[in-house]
DNA sequence: GCTCGCTTGGCCCTTTGGGGCAATAGACAG
DNA sequence: CTGTCTATTGCCCCAAAGGGCCAAGCGAGC
């Protein structure tokens, strides 16, 4: 293992309270408005999450391009519609394709079709300015639980990715056609290999799939695609 | 099998020619314009598809709660936001309990509080009028397709579940254990009888389910919740 | 009382799965 | 060139599953 050269300065107490708080749930707020920001994140803080605020979409992308490491936890985005050079929108479709992390969206101006955009292209929801602070929290709470379902969810598959990835090719395609049913002797035939043979890769295969069990192996197999 | 005493007339032509529109798909449009309500009727007739028109929600409902029997086939509701009585949101909720047709709602002065509703009650789109005619039929394409998927989901599922209710309460544990991956020697000491009885039990429970494979066995019980 | 379906279980045999031990052969890194 | 990894296979043994045949106990319904 090598150490990571971006580490350059002590953890300092600070970084402790961060951490705690970005694992009960992290808010990354974007708006013009620097008022609203520090208010959001005054109501954020105060209920034990951790808040970035950014007063445009360009500062964000740029702090995400230079991908720093963050604490683990849920994250949701909560953005403003109505900004400058890249809106809340135009945020929205650009951070598409990184895709997992849950969007509010929020405006006082905006009409009917630009909310009616902002959930077709996926955000969670699209609040409407003056937004009462327990809409508020209970729109985050929400969001941030659908953020931790997305990487619990995340998590599994890469973790059952690597395992199957840890297979060697021949185990891959044993593991596939137990997992389709396929009785030994029938892959064997199938592959023109000896019985015996299946049987090993077979062993082999769920050893390092870890799980003793066909059904296991099944559900296994069954979560990844 | 006895007759059904509600068919009461013989099956004319244009029965018939309202079968295969209704199976290509079928759009309920609700609006209170009747100009509006012919246009779109044309619209999805010369698509190919069977169009209902009802020119207020109280009408539908009241044509819905006569329970008469409609062709099969997919489905969605295209209705007007702004409606005398009960509204398009207010229909949404309260045909949210039916659940399983796709809502799109259209609106020409509606803002995004409304829109915003739509889309957190479930609603599948939301348009704004006026409403280009490429537009109104893509997102008819892509409910009814939807409305096709949940009807083909919710067929299985019931396929399966009056399978699984045809099995005798015995087999059903026994399904439900094997298919946790319990051998049947444990499932034998679990229950307190003999490994003959349980064999017999997964037998007779593969066989009602018509499935020949372990791995089927956990699929069918898979899909099943 | 009798039949029918559900549950139970014994006996026995075959097929399939699981796994130890030993060995051959090709590919690839050091 | 040598050691390691992977794929392959044979032989043997045991456990588990699949299933035929037969039969008893029991509650529901005729």
């Amino acid at each position: 293992m090598t150490r990571n050269p971006s580490i350059r300065r002590p953890i300092t107490v600070s970084d402790r309270q961060l951490a705690e708080r970005c694992a009960r749930g992290r808010v990354v707020a974007i708006d013009d408005d620097a008022e609203i920001l520090l208010a959001l994140r005054a109501l954020f803080e105060l209920e034990g999450y951790a808040c970035e605020t950014y007063d445009s979409a360009v500062v964000l992308l740029q702090a995400l391009s230079e991908n720093r490491p963050v604490f683990p936890g849920p994250c949701c985005l909560l953005c403003d519609v109505r900004m400058p050079q890249i809106d809340g929108l135009e945020l929205q479709r650009r951070l598409q394709e990184l895709g997992d992390v849950p969007m509010l969206l929020m405006s006082g101006s905006s009409g009917a079709p630009e909310a009616a955009s902002a959930f077709r292209a996926g955000a969670l929801d699209f609040l409407i300015k003056p937004i009462k602070a327990q809409t508020l929290l209970d729109a985050v709470t929400k969001a941030l639980a659908v953020s931790a379902q997305r990487q619990q969810q995340r998590a599994r598959r890469e973790e059952l990715a690597a395992r199957f990835n840890s297979l060697t090719e021949r185990e891959r395609e044993i593991a596939r056609r137990v997992a389709l049913g396929q009785r030994n002797l029938e892959i064997a035939d199938a592959l023109g290999i000896a019985l015996r043979t299946v049987k090993r890769h077979r062993q082999q295969a769920m050893e390092k799939l870890e799980v003793d069990t066909l059904v296991d192996l099944v559900h296994v197999i069954g979560e990844m695609k």
